[in-house]
DNA sequence: CCAAAAGCAAGAGCAGTGCTCTCTAAATGT
DNA sequence: ACATTTAGAGAGCACTGCTCTTGCTTTTGG
């Protein structure tokens, strides 16, 4: 569902008219999730000026409202963009990555801290405070940001089938859940179109959040100055203590 | 020298001669703690207004400078008042928990979630981002952010002495480090005095990141809409989990 | 082909913000 | 008792998001 409406808003782009008004004004847009981009790069969100990409447009402020018609579907936009990107490159990542789910939970996490590290300001509008208590609506937001906790409960529900019941059994007891839990669960994996059972997906969901946790921790310096200096080789070690618990060592 | 400092600012503020005027100075910045985190409460942090508070103090806004020199210094009151109140609860908590280590660590988990759901906003303030590029000041506010890690460390040493040598080997392998992070984490747990391995400790540093972008992940719903309703539920196993990660299962 | 409609941009303006400056009056220290 | 420090008021600057009105240009329909 979420790939068919992706791909045919693309489309429907593409099939564009192209006249010459229309096509402007996608070069405008574009150029300002540019601006808004450098614009966070520069001083982070929350600096985030409707006026300022005015001035980088050469415009005066209203005109933007033309393009955007509020500050927060500015976020929007850039929130957008952001996922995007980033699960471009996770995927990209997992592309050349070789068939082992360690494997490929690893890919995943490094492709992610990678991004973080270049992308601090844009990793914070994703996974950091909701700016102004803004919050971003789910319709527009969800299609790319689930896009790669997808990816990785696909990884975990192939580590299950790949090791075998009796292994993984072994190896990972049963956790217990509530029914309400379990639905909700199902109700996911069915969304996704993973075919996994509650164990490896409730498995994934804990190593998704911490995965975030962890690179937060290190993009926003949580874990002391000192650390940020020596922050990729641990979360390389991180990334191996996570991928125990997702696939069992 | 964290806690002597700490001890020594809080003995001279308490042998203060409290002459009327140091007294009522006091009870005005208890005021503006209380009023910053009742307007925290219901605008979230960034909407932090320091003319808001001069309403709410009855003052005009330029009086408000004379107890706090800008918005960022209120900031840092309010981080420096939340991770206090955060340590005191997981205290609290630890204090009538039991004796096995992961007992310990379910009651420290359990406690900062509770205090998370409760105080919303103040946990974006501590673990979200920095509002406006803002970075807090570490010398005044590390002091009671690191309280809480350090009863993990604490009890991640705990669980390893307890389960004897050979036990823990079986089930953790030994995670393999550079120097500079050996080093580096030598020096945190002497500060910390903290007696502990690395292993151990880098389990703790992962499974704190990971329980903080948990509690995040479900107090900033990016988990879903519908996981929110379940979410004490989801964290309830999460903590499981990751109490395996740290002590083993 | 030409008038009507729609879209773009400018400009003025409102309410709000953080913060600085000057000024008065009161409390304080000597 | 007098000089000094201090709390607070008030005006004001530069900035923000956002609205409304006013010209001008492009697109479109008859």
């Amino acid at each position: 569902m979420w790939n068919n409406g992706a791909m045919t808003a693309e489309a429907t782009t593409t099939r564009t008219p192209a006249t010459p008004r229309a096509e402007a004004r996608e070069r405008t847009m574009r150029r300002i999730v540019e601006l808004g981009n450098a614009q966070l790069a520069e001083c982070g969100p929350g600096a985030l000026s409707v006026r300022e990409i005015a001035r980088g447009l050469g415009m005066v402020s209203s005109a933007v409202y033309r393009y955007v018609s509020c500050r927060d579907e500015l976020l929007t936009l850039l929130i957008v963009d952001a996922y995007g990107d980033l699960a471009d490159a996770v995927d990209e990542a997992l592309a050349e990555a070789g068939q082992g789910p360690r494997d490929r939970f690893l890919a995943l996490a490094t492709a992610m801290t990678r991004w973080a590290i270049a992308h601090p300001e844009r990793w914070t509008l994703l996974y950091g405070t909701p700016v102004r208590g803004y919050d971003a609506p789910a319709e527009s937001t969800n299609v790319g940001g689930t896009r790669v906790i997808a990816r990785l409960l696909a990884i975990a529900a192939d580590a299950q089938g790949g090791t075998g019941k009796a292994g993984a059994a072994g190896v990972r007891p049963a956790v217990r859940v509530t029914p309400a839990v379990e639905a909700l669960l199902e109700r996911h994996l069915a969304e996704f179109a993973v075919d996994s059972d509650v164990d490896s997906s409730l498995r994934a969901v804990t190593v998704w959040s911490g995965l975030v946790g962890i690179i937060s921790a290190h993009v926003f310096g949580q874990l002391g100055a000192d650390a940020v200096a020596v922050g990729e080789q641990i979360l390389e070690i991180q990334g191996e203590l996570l991928a125990d618990l997702l696939i069992g060592s």
